[in-house]
DNA sequence: CGATCCATTGAAAGATGTCAAGCGTAGTGG
DNA sequence: CCACTACGCTTGACATCTTTCAATGGATCG
């Protein structure tokens, strides 16, 4: 058991459904668009971007095989993209939080190969590409950002992939639970304190494990005082030891 | 102690390819540049890409945290992308054949997260990329298209991810293969037989494997009928069998 | 309250890693 | 031309880790 506080669900604006936040004074535009704009850029940026997606946990942001048409910032709340494989297994290939963006897989072929899943009360912008194409044309700083973003999703897929590439079950969590981490602290959250937002089925699908042994590694460090765990609760307790375990030291 | 190897130079004055190929006329343009542009804006392309580059086996081609400025399309050979950790282990990211684009993870941060080792000797060409961002304000079909490459490289690593999150061994090896397969049929070469261009030990790091379970997977599959395996001779027996493995079918 | 879902735990089986030995090839220097 | 070494690969025996199968408990919901 965890004997501190609860930690208290914090939102990534003064209210996530506001209807009314612009990109200008989001919290979270030096993540989704660390953009150099003149104000009026950005005001024509903000006008083609539409707010008014809020997802229930499990509600589909959009399928594999649906047409393309925009990505989709995460505004707070979070999201599991999967395939499908040709059988009906699913694998997740990501999780998204707040700031990051969804739905790039699906320019290659006009058609999304990812399935995106809320996995918790979460609201999106959506960002309809072709407007955001035209604009790019005419903002140079804009297209840039752009290929950044895309360019930076690919860097982190190869950490991903890197995370994959380790061979023990220890070494995967511990590397997806400091992801998590940083991932907060970018948006100035605790980075010792956090809530998972996916189930251990996630994680274990996600790492390529099963369930029953992403549980045992989970007391496991909670027993080595590593961290410790009350149901999707979360607190880093030596993270140097964590950040050893990733690297693959015993 | 490492060696480092020597970086290939630009000034290499034999080339052992062609340097009158042109975007238009090359036998890969299907691949890396599906374009659907005016023959004068394929020149202006053309104009920007420099073809001087050949690779010796375990020539750098750039090194993680050199400065970016250009992507390169592999022309011709193969080439492994890697990231070190921070102990110094290696972890491959991805191995990328003829018509294949390897550097855009630098983007991001203006910096390649990757470095590209030569797996044979190999030709690419240099797109330096300040000029195809200027050319793609102007080409709004140029745009597209990177856009579209990048998202393409976006999905393949989805796929590996897939792949990695795959339990046992002989599904991953059926997967790489299965990949490799399919990449050369892309470019009109047997699906059925084909050389790896890596080693045991660059297929086992990719994989999560160690070089010895790579090993007893390519005896057991080529005791199965399934494949035949001379050294690096792959020859594909029973494609239904080898996506079965893959699909993770006992 | 019963049903269901999610998570935890134990025991046994199976898969992969580790350690060690050996083989063949390519390259090197005598 | 012949050792000789270095390297990549294969194979075996054993240790270790993860999965599988089974049982249980807690939470949630109708």
């Amino acid at each position: 058991m965890i004997h501190s506080r609860p930690i208290a669900k914090k939102t990534d604006a003064h209210c996530p459904h506001d209807k009314k936040v612009s990109c200008g004074n989001c919290r979270l535009n030096t993540i989704c668009l660390p953009l150099s704009l003149h104000i009026e850029d950005i005001d024509r940026l903000n006008q083609i971007i539409q707010r008014s997606k809020p997802l229930q946990k499990g509600d589909y942001l959009f399928r594999a095989g649906d047409a393309f048409s925009s990505v989709y910032a995460i505004r707070s709340g979070a999201v599991k993209a999967l395939t499908m494989g040709d059988n009906g297994d699913e694998q997740i290939t990501g999780f998204y939080l707040p700031g990051e963006i969804v739905g790039m897989d699906g320019l290659a072929d006009n058609q999304y190969t990812n399935s995106v899943i809320a996995l918790e009360t979460a609201s999106v912008c959506e960002i309809p590409f072709n407007r955001l194409e035209e604009l790019s044309l005419k903002l140079p700083s804009l297209q840039r950002h752009f290929f950044q973003l895309m360019s930076r999703e690919i860097t982190q897929e190869q950490q991903i992939i890197t995370l994959l590439g380790k061979s023990n079950a220890e070494a995967r969590i511990a590397s997806l639970l400091l992801s998590i981490s940083s991932r907060n602290s970018r948006r100035n959250l605790s980075a010792n304190e956090f809530l998972l937002p996916m189930s251990r089925t996630d994680i274990g699908n996600f790492l390529g494990l099963t369930i029953e042994t992403v549980s045992r590694i989970f007391t496991r460090l909670q027993k080595g005082k590593v961290i410790g765990v009350d149901k999707k609760e979360i607190i880093i307790n030596d993270m140097n030891a964590l950040q050893q375990l990733a690297k693959g030291a015993e």
